[in-house]
RNA sequence: GGGCGUUUAGCUCAGUUGGUAGAGCGCCUCCCUUACAAGGAGGAUGUCGGGAGUUCGAGCCUCUCAACGCCCACCA
């Protein structure tokens, strides 16, 4: 870094011209790369791989800010880190954004042909590919560029390929005919996890079959009567009074005049509706249950893109109309026609396509399937006996509830951009072979559908790592990854994936912590989306406040219970403000480092001042590492903000100026300042990344090369200093009191006034400590005591004023009989916990029978408490004496 | 139908084993005190959703009611 004048720093932090600077020192620096050889112990996160198609949305900022806090926390704490970006090939929204740019030159993807038209998806993937990883370069993510990978690049096609054949050869994943979600308008299947259900307000008709060969006639209910020329039976209860006599006999579909039998089958309701239930196997996922347990041939009467089929069985009136339309006209028929009995309003759940919302069409067809029950039976396992924890714990339940419940996964898709499915069929007889490669390409032809995109991100934590070669320098060092970082949306998504494809194929978790955030929402609590138009872009947001302001103001809303996070532009004020205090606190302190050595600090010439934001200062590392390791990363911000502003500026830096004035203490107080400054800075580093390495290099005298590979702070006892922290606290509340009686008296902060301190002689000690404190800090110019036996009139309104004298109680000053009251309450609490603890301590059968952990725990918290004890002792016994 | 979450200061929310309620913003008063007005000093503000219980003591534990939100299931 070049050196820079710090006289000539800007007064205000000025993050553009800062951060892009720092992000080049460190990617030439090779601060983000991994090595594979490291002796170190690894931490490694993979990227939850945002789709190629994908711009930056605030989503990903908190996301990958999370998982960069992790990463620099961990490679300052000593482990050799990897964090492996990469994207996701996205298959049918990658398809979508192709097909439309087609579309504006009026062709479709059928005009290209499969070939071309992979070919040209591939040439807008390379040119987007690199996109959104830059964007997170604004984000100052750490990750390591040169092992980026894709989902769709060759060493995971080979991995998925793999995965596919030992799958199917373990008789995993098996080709079949069943019902199955279909969207016509991607024409494709989709699995049960992208089919989301809204509530729509519909019809529900009541429509007559007459018997055959007799008068009477069965009443059925249904919302979908353009489905009845698939109808195959009408199903009733067996135990239904009602229609008991009905069973076995045949009805006739109206406008078809195709007969069926009615059956009886449990599955039937008998107070919902009439009671009596159309069944339609081909469209109806229970009905095709019945139809098999009936022995009934599914009928199809809509075909993939949702129109009426132009078959037998469908009259010729509707053959090849939309669905709704024929669903319109068929109503309109039944009721001219007498059939329609009742028509009436019925709210239902009805599925829609995730991707682009339209109305799923149940649909039996030919599809691949991943047998789940077998996978999911380790994946359960590894979550219940804690080789995986979700933070927070409640999503376990939740994941846990899918998994006991899991179905089997379609994985195939009728689309053109993804993985072929590795499975190959002879040209004459037909027959079927899977396997990594076509066995013959003269006679043999490649299934034409493509794997779900979840498939291949399924692998992604050991696909990256190099599997399937497990002898890989990656997969053996950095394989199974840390912590995985993502929102609770994809948790069945992927989340269940990786871990059912992790414990299978490597047979190990593929990493042992979930960490779960919340959702960014709008300041009205609403999902963030395009077409609401109340997205706030992230990038615009660091252009105006600055990465690292975005970074903290993102970090300081992440609760532990990981609550969804309502965000609006003015929120970025507090981060930027933050780093602003950062940079004028830092400015302040480099302008005043002049003659400073490279020395320790010299513990004997410490003031009570020093000591105390010492202690401080060590507390806080302290906090920050538990907080840390618990992933209360919104905890850490707070703590650190609450550090460095209410204590460091608002109070050392304040006191530090009477020091520095002051020759004997000067050169220890600068280098107490620098230490601080340095130890602060690399505890905010993780959350704050740019403007700490930008002062961090300005710091005179620091050994090691950058903050990003610097040490992490952590607690030390020889920085406890319990007593002078404590009285420190007493120094703050003096001058408080005395600022307030300044202003409610009026005095005008320019005027140094006198003061006359009332109270015991005794007591005159405490305040000749710290008279120096006073005087600055209270704009006070001299101070006399008098003896309290005056009398001691009511509280604050009691200081007398004359001459810009004021004459105070000390009660007024601080009550020190209260402090003695309060301190006397927290020994007793102390002591009272020690007393149980003890109990407990001393009873053989807890000892005999309770975990080794928590006795040792025990026995800390008891040695924690007498220091205490000893402390808050010899606190009341000086508030006393 | 099952599960989960939320309800605390005007607003947005923290509150880790029960021990005298906190932050940021906003508001009021004063201040350009030579790091910072994106700042400094001082101040006001809450029967912690309602009710009951356990406890010496409950924002926190138990039960119950209510409102809002989310997830899963999917009765045609």
């Amino acid at each position: 870094m070049t050196a820079t004048k710090i006289n000539d720093l800007p007064t205000v932090y000025d993050a553009k011209a800062t951060e892009e600077d720092i992000y080049k020192f460190w990617e030439e620096g090779g601060y983000f790369k991994a090595n594979a050889k490291s002796k170190k112990p690894a931490y490694s996160i993979v990227i939850p791989p945002p789709n190629v198609t994908g711009v930056l949305h605030m989503g990903h900022a908190l996301d990958e800010t999370l998982q960069d806090i992790l990463i620099r926390y961990h490679r300052m704490s000593g482990y050799e880190t990897l964090w492996v970006p990469g994207t996701d090939h996205a298959g049918l929204a990658t398809q979508n954004v192709v097909e439309k740019n087609l579309a504006k030159e009026g062709l479709s993807r059928y005009d290209l042909g499969r070939e071309k038209f992979i070919e040209k998806t591939w040439e807008w993937t390379n040119k987007h590919k690199g996109a959104i990883l830059d964007q997170c370069k604004r984000l100052g993510a750490s990750f390591d560029r040169s092992r980026e990978r894709f989902t769709f690049d060759k060493g995971c096609s080979d991995a998925v390929k793999e995965v596919f054949v030992r799958l199917y050869e373990k008789g995993l994943i098996y080709k079949g005919k069943y019902i199955v979600n279909w969207c016509p308008r991607c024409n494709s299947a989709i699995s049960d996890v992208e089919t989301e259900y809204a509530t729509e307000q519909g019809h529900m008709w009541e429509i007559s079959y007459a018997l055959k060969g007799e008068s009477g006639a069965i009443i059925v209910a249904t919302t979908r009567p353009e489905t009845m020329f698939g109808d195959v039976a009408i199903a009733v209860h067996p135990s239904d009074h009602k229609y008991s006599e009905l069973i076995g006999k045949t009805v006739i579909i109206p406008l078809s005049g195709r007969e069926i039998p009615i059956i009886a089958d449990e599955y039937v309701d008998k107070n919902f509706g009439t009671g009596a239930v159309k069944i339609t196997p081909a469209h109806d996922p229970n009905d095709f249950e019945v139809g098999k347990r009936h022995n009934l041939k599914p009928i199809w009467v809509i075909d993939t893109e949702g129109k009426m089929k132009a078959c037998g069985e469908v009259p010729q009136q509707f053959h090849g109309l939309d669905r709704y339309e024929a669903r319109e006209k068929i109503v309109g028929l039944l009721s001219y026609e007498n059939f329609l009995l009742r028509t009436r309003e019925h709210e239902h759940n009805v599925g829609k396509c995730q991707r682009c919302g339209t109305t799923i069409e149940p649909l039996l067809s030919e599809q691949w399937f991943v047998k789940m029950e077998p996978l999911a039976r380790e994946a359960i396992k590894a979550v219940k006996d804690g080789r995986i924890k979700f933070i927070p714990d409640r999503w376990e339940k939740n994941y846990l509830g899918w998994m006991e419940n899991i179905r089997d996964w379609c994985i195939s898709r009728q689309i053109w951009w993804g993985h072929q499915i590795p499975a190959y069929y002879h040209k004459v007889t037909g027959e079927m072979v899977v396997a990594k490669e076509n066995p013959d390409p003269e006679n043999y032809v490649q299934d034409t559908d493509c794997l779900d995109t979840w498939f291949s991100s399924g692998l992604w934590p050991f696909s990256t790592m190099g599997w399937p070669d497990t002898d890989s320098d990656d997969f053996k060092k950095f394989y199974p990854t840390s912590t995985l970082v993502t929102g609770f949306d994809i948790i069945f998504f992927w989340v269940a994936r990786m871990i059912t494809m992790g414990l299978e194929f490597t047979g190990k978790a593929p990493f042992s912590t979930v960490f779960i955030h919340g959702l960014i929402r709008d300041e009205k609590g609403q999902k963030m989306s395009k077409s609401k138009g109340n997205t706030i872009d992230p990038v615009k947001i660091i252009d105006k406040y600055g990465c690292d302001a975005l970074r903290f103001t993102m970090t300081s809303l992440c609760t532990y219970g990981g609550q969804d996070i309502k965000m609006s532009e003015e929120r970025f004020e507090y981060g930027r403000n933050f780093a602003n205090k950062i940079w004028n606190a830092s400015r302040f302190v480099l302008m005043n480092l002049d003659g400073v050595d490279d020395k320790d600090i010299d513990f004997d010439k410490l003031t009570i001042a020093d000591k105390w934001i010492l202690d401080k200062l060590n507390k806080t590392a302290k906090e920050v590492n538990e907080n840390i390791k618990d992933f209360r990363i919104g905890e850490v911000a707070h703590i650190l903000y609450d550090f460095f502003w209410n204590s460091y500026c608002d109070w050392y830096v304040e006191i530090a100026k009477i020091q520095l004035q002051d020759g004997s203490l000067k050169l220890n107080t600068q280098r107490v300042l620098k230490y601080v400054l340095d130890m602060a800075l690399r505890m905010l580093h993780p959350i704050m990344p740019h403007i700490t390495e930008r002062v961090w290099q300005l710091i005179p005298k620091t050994s090691g090369d950058a903050i990003i590979v610097s040490d992490f702070p952590v607690y030390s006892d020889t920085f406890d200093f319990p007593k002078e922290a404590q009285e420190m606290e007493l120094v703050f509340e003096t001058i408080t009191s005395l600022r307030n009686i300044r202003q409610s008296f009026n005095i005008s902060p320019a005027v140094k006034c006198d003061i006359e301190i009332r109270a015991a002689l005794k007591e005159k000690v405490v305040f000749e400590a710290i008279e120096a404190y006073i005087k600055r800090l209270a704009r006070v110019e001299n101070i006399s005591y008098a003896d309290g036996s005056a009398p001691v009139p009511p509280k604050s309104a009691s200081a007398v004023v004359s001459a810009s004298k004021i004459v105070i109680p000390l009660a007024d000053l601080i009550d020190l009989d209260a402090e003695t009251a309060r301190q006397q309450k927290k020994l007793d609490k102390l002591l009272s916990e020690k007393k149980s603890l003890e109990g407990r301590i001393n009873n053989p059968k807890f000892v005999a029978n309770a975990p080794q952990e928590l006795i040792q725990q025990t026995k800390t918290r008891i040695a924690e408490i007498e220091i205490q004890e000893k402390n808050i002792t010899d606190l009341i016994k000086s508030l006393n004496s």
